[in-house]
DNA sequence: AAGCCGGGGTG
DNA sequence: CACCCAGGCTT
């Protein structure tokens, strides 16, 4: 297909470098989509009889939860995840009608909390319009849906042709035609490239099982580490393998340093063994979850006297517990000590509540949790392993505790 | 374009 | 340890 009207005419060479150039054509489809055919994973959110977890057409709720839980998430933990929120939240109706604590407690664990609240803001708005957009535009107007799941859901969910493309796709693309540049930069060649795959027959024909067969061939064979060349549909076709520079591409920009922050947190109960917690702000990290009052986290450590004046009550006997809970955010590690007292019966302040360990130590943040070993006793182990990976063989020692 | 935003799997 | 993951939003 001509690129910019530019096909018909030869350009002069004087000429080329002010002319756009034109843009790489993708190798054929067929290859992939037969090895698709033959190896694709079996997931949750896939329709087809291999699962039976979603006969018939493709639903768009559920294919919209499973790309939002996916966003930076690995599909090992998002699996059980879930299962359980669809269990809670069968449909976008419900999911629309639940309070934001109920949403809030089920995403507890998974990260990126700005995801759970557009997930309920999008929900109450596809609920009110009487359900999804059916296009790419559509979807991207809804909180939470951007370029790349805006084209997944509408090649997955409505058979669009376009072509998502995540953090699979430019790998596998940087590789194909051994695309140098290092991301994030690079993505404004590698985007044109990958719609281009849409102008062949056959992945027009099945959208969405040509996107997620990308997915499919990023995620098991074209690897970040130690691709599995051999094994490729493409390997006759890739220009980083015929180089012999897989392993490392695509290039990215090295990123900053991260900064180090100390908190000191204080956990009163009460005579009925309940505890006091409070909601974080709406916006920002960790926002509008759940967690243990504290002074705010900054550069130096506290001393529990100079914290005392965070402390959520007045007068109280407070212990600092021996050790560090330690969490490494993405641009921030974090270590935190902990206060304890016991407290009178009594109301809680303004903006905080006496919770049920139960109840509010599942709804806890992982970052939070990893205080949680530290109380004396113990209110839990902190957070707990993955249930996709059951014995836990390697790593006996957990994680966030330093003495 | 760069920074912020979690948490876990993996080599 | 470092790097990565079916990214989105803000500045």
């Amino acid at each position: 297909m001509a690129v910019g009207g530019l096909a018909s005419a030869p350009v002069p060479p004087s000429l080329a470098p002010v002319l756009p150039a034109a843009i790489p054509t993708p190798p054929p489809a067929g290859p992939l989509l037969a090895w698709y055919d033959r190896h694709r994973r079996t997931l949750p959110w896939r329709a087809g009889p291999a699962t039976g977890a979603m006969p018939g057409e493709p639903d768009p709720y559920r294919i919209w939860l499973s790309e939002v839980m996916l966003q930076q998430t690995t599909v090992a933990a998002v699996g059980p995840r879930y299962a359980r929120f669809l269990a809670r939240f069968p449909d976008v109706q419900a999911l629309a009608e639940a309070p934001w604590e109920d949403v809030a407690a089920e995403w507890a664990g998974l990260g990126y909390y700005a995801r759970a609240r557009n997930l309920h803001a999008a929900a109450k708005a596809v609920a009110g319009r009487g359900g999804f957009p059916d296009t790419e535009a559509g979807l991207r107007e809804l909180p939470g849906i951007g370029a790349y799941t805006a084209a997944a859901i509408a090649a997955i969910a409505f058979g669009r042709p376009t072509v998502p493309v995540d953090g699979n796709v430019e790998r596998v693309v940087a590789r194909l035609l051994a695309i140098r540049e290092p991301l994030p930069g690079a993505r404004r060649l590698i985007a044109p490239i990958a719609a281009r795959f849409m102008e062949q027959a056959e992945p027009r024909a099945r959208p969405g099982d040509f996107v997620q067969a990308l997915f499919d061939l990023g995620a098991t064979l074209c690897t970040p580490r130690r691709p599995a060349c051999a094994l490729c549909p493409w390997r006759g076709d890739c220009e980083a393998q015929r180089q012999g520079i897989q392993e490392s591409l695509p290039a990215k920009t090295p990123k900053a340093a991260r900064k180090q922050r100390h908190g000191l947190h204080f956990l009163a109960r009460d005579p009925a063994g309940r505890l006091l917690l409070r909601h974080r702000p709406p916006e920002g990290l960790l926002g509008g979850m759940l967690e243990i009052p504290g002074a705010p986290w900054r550069e130096a450590p506290w001393s529990l006297e100079e914290a005392l004046p965070h402390a959520p009550l007045p007068g109280l006997a407070w212990a600092l517990r021996p050790g560090l809970a330690h969490h490494g955010f993405t641009h921030m590690d974090l270590d935190m000590r902990l206060a304890e007292a016991s407290a009178p019966a009594g109301p809680a302040p303004p903006g905080m509540g006496w919770m049920e360990p139960a109840v509010a130590l599942a709804a806890l943040p992982t970052a939070i949790r990893r205080l949680l070993p530290l109380a004396d006793p113990p209110l839990a182990e902190g957070p707990e392993p993955m249930a996709s990976r059951p014995s836990g063989a390697r790593g006996a020692r957990k994680k966030g505790i330093r003495a």
